[in-house]
RNA sequence: GGGGGUGUCGCAUAGCGGUCUAGUGCAGCAGACUGUAAAUCUGCCGGGUUUUACCCUUCGGUGGUUCAAAUCCAUCCGCCCCCA
């Protein structure tokens, strides 16, 4: 199988829920699937073998990121992406397009492609679709994405319009670039349709993609400010269009909640900062809900994050010492909240997965916010 | 014994006649975080209430000077330094 084709395994009778594989270089992906982000090529604080053990298939690099440093030769030496950082499964590169359009004040676009300057030391680059996709060879990442905008929240319809086909025009470059030698036969290509929040954008370029034709295709310009329900109207708007045998991906996504609309509305791989930056922040997701360690509350419980967790923070440490240890300040810290916060959105998919295989996604769900939501804050 | 200095909101500091309930940092109490320029950011942090302004009470103690004192004076108390 090439990489990047998606089996679907099973479809839900209750919603638009699927149950499927994804074939990469480096793996099977069972999906519904949550991906670590690392963006510079490691997931923050947390090792490849914590990874391993917390059952990741996949994870993300941004090569906007790896681009600027250690930069493409370094990465080169080292024999790709993954021998550098030790991860061996599957890894997805982001084009660095979120970056280029979100991040920097300075920057220039034009058709041909965007110049930007680096956020390390104010260098100047340019990136084009073309060149996107050299820096994603390079990288050597199972999965790329094309070269898009992420078009802001909120923009005009006119802005909108002009973005997502500017957008698409830039895919078709990716993908002429991208097949020009033997790279897909390790690596595969994603579309990424845009149109913000306007439902006939949205599926002109779900359509549009297609014309063009990808192994998969990600559903962008998301979690970008817009509610949870425009949200969940865009992936209503796009996902129909999306044809049923190919992977569908939500970029930036998300919650817990998130996770669950996403799912029932047909997506199958999510990626999102959440559970590590939270972490790094001091709040953990548990069964009974969200809580942040560092609240004076937890100086004396002497029991597990979660009790219904077995990753190495539940197991072998108390709140009570997590938050003794985001008090002073303690790096170990920052590695157990990420690590737990990684094993719930994992645990989570797992859990979304096997309820699929008995075609229960909604009983699963009930059950799921019952606990979820009982905390009261 | 002689001389000099100092005492400010839990801690450390700023303030040195009005614009001071008093600035800043830390600590404390909460909140936010969605394709990571994030171990970050935001709010609260004397008491009371109609939560919105207002009232009451603060700058070691006491007593003064002054229209007005954290700021000036006297004195007491506590610390610190130098010389004997």
């Amino acid at each position: 199988m090439q990489c990047g084709e998606f089996q679907l395994i099973k479809k839900s009778t209750q919603c638009n829920a699927r149950l499927g594989k994804l074939y990469t270089t480096r793996g099977i992906i069972d999906t519904p699937v949550f991906m670590p982000v690392g963006t510079q090529g490691a997931v923050k604080s947390v090792s490849a073998r914590q990874l391993l053990e917390s059952n990741a298939q996949i994870i993300l690099a941004n090569s906007y990121h790896i681009y600027l440093r250690p930069g493409l030769e370094i990465i080169k030496k080292a024999g790709g992406i993954q021998k550098f950082n030790s991860w061996n499964k599957p890894m997805l590169t982001d084009s660095g397009g979120f970056q280029i359009f979100s991040l920097n004040d300075f920057r220039k676009i034009n058709s041909e492609g965007a110049e930007f300057k680096s956020h390390i030391d104010g260098s100047k680059h340019f990136i084009s679709p073309e060149i996107s996709m050299q820096i994603q060879k390079t990288i050597g990442a199972d999965i790329i994405m094309c070269f898009d905008e992420c078009t802001p929240y909120p923009s005009t319809y006119d802005y909108a319009k002009k973005s997502m086909l500017m957008s698409i025009d830039w895919a078709r470059r990716c993908k002429e670039e991208f097949y020009k030698d033997d790279a897909y036969r390790t690596q595969a290509l994603f579309g990424i349709i845009q149109g913000s929040v306007y439902k006939d954008l949205r599926k002109e370029s779900a359509l549009k993609m297609q014309d063009i034709d990808f192994v998969g295709y990600a559903i962008g310009g998301v979690s970008v400010g817009e509610s949870k329900e425009e949200m969940n109207e865009v992936v209503e708007n796009t996902a129909p269009y999306l044809p049923e045998n190919k992977a569908r991906y939500l970029m930036g996504v998300g919650m817990p909640e998130d996770i669950w609309d996403g799912i029932e509305r047909g997506i199958d791989m999510f990626d999102c900062v959440i559970p590590t930056r939270n972490g790094r922040n001091g709040q953990a997701f548990t069964t009974y809900g969200k809580i942040n360690i560092k609240n004076g509350e937890f100086k004396d419980k002497f029991e597990p994050l979660d009790a219904e967790c077995d990753c190495e923070a539940c197991r072998e440490y108390t709140k009570a010492y997590i938050n003794h240890l985001f008090r002073s300040q303690e790096l170990l810290a920052l590695n157990l909240l990420s690590l737990h916060n990684i094993n719930f959105m994992l645990k989570l998919t797992a859990k979304i997965r096997k309820a699929l295989e008995t075609d229960s996604f909604f009983e699963a769900k009930k059950e799921f916010f019952e606990k979820y939501y009982s905390r009261k804050s």
